[in-house]
DNA sequence: ATTAGTGCAAAAACTTTGCACGAGC
DNA sequence: GCTCGTGCAAAGTTTTTGCACTAAT
């Protein structure tokens, strides 16, 4: 649904709209959160056994220079991704433990004055980190406080 | 000088005050951007020339999780460390080219309203990202601006 | 038919780990 | 002397690349 205009506008741009991009995507907008390569190719697998963890690097990073998904980096040292908002600007709570994203509806932008002389601003980020409703209550469970202590 | 105070504090937590520790503290003490083991390593190897990019890692590693030092990623897949900004809180302004630093006096937390409903905050990150004064006239001389574009 | 996309294998890049030796306490 | 720190070698992880084949246009 949602897809089909993604798939169109990669068309428009001269990518080609191959069921595996398609999925990727798909997956991505029905998941409301960060994403790694390594769970897309899980999910990818059972559609389609003998996809490889390349092609996933390959969509992913098209889809990012294309300005279609995101990319960010939290505890771990692998990069996750998500759909690139394209309601109005705003900002997300993320969960580290499983990449649950909220809307954070406030830009600091506004607030932080004047740029250092000569600065070129070319993004920004803020993104408020922890635990979602969800996994807090299983670090807790599991002892974790060393790990949030940490992070 | 500033280093001694960080060794000390090192010693007391049980780790020994070696002349490699010392160095990379005092290189990151005096360099007030994010440096990545690479270059640490680069800059060691001329007072310690069999030095290893184990230690270096293995001392960020230590300084990191001690709070004495900050990670971060930007576009690269490298991590950065700088100096923990032991001065009231506060966040920056980061040239993407050089790693270089410069003060936001301003913290989006208190404006961002209610938490969502049993989101435990861990941590936060704001930080604007750009071209310094020094790296921006380069990126226009050399026609980077498809990179730009980009980031 | 042309060219982008893919799987495979391999490599690259970054980071961590096991082990034995050396240095700090 | 005991233990932490270090270098070396090796391995682990994540990500990228070359090449030949397949599939979308």
């Amino acid at each position: 649904m949602h897809t089909d205009v993604y798939m169109s506008e990669l068309k428009d741009r001269g990518y080609r709209a191959t069921g595996k991009r398609r999925d990727i995507l798909e997956y991505l907008l029905q998941h409301n959160r960060y994403i790694s390569a390594r769970e897309l190719i899980e999910a990818m697998k059972e559609k389609y056994p003998t996809m490889s963890l390349e092609t996933v690097y390959r969509n992913l990073r098209t889809m990012r220079d294309e300005g279609i998904i995101e990319e960010s980096r939290f505890e771990d040292n692998e990069s996750k991704y998500r759909i690139a908002c394209q309601t109005s600007h705003h900002h997300h709570y993320i969960c580290i433990a499983c990449g649950n994203t909220m809307v954070i509806d406030h830009c600091p932008m506004p607030s932080v004055g004047s740029v250092p002389k000569g600065f070129v601003v070319l993004q920004h980020r803020f993104e408020v980190l922890g635990y979602c409703e969800t996994c807090a209550p299983k670090t807790k469970a599991e002892g974790m406080v060393d790990e949030i202590a940490k992070v």
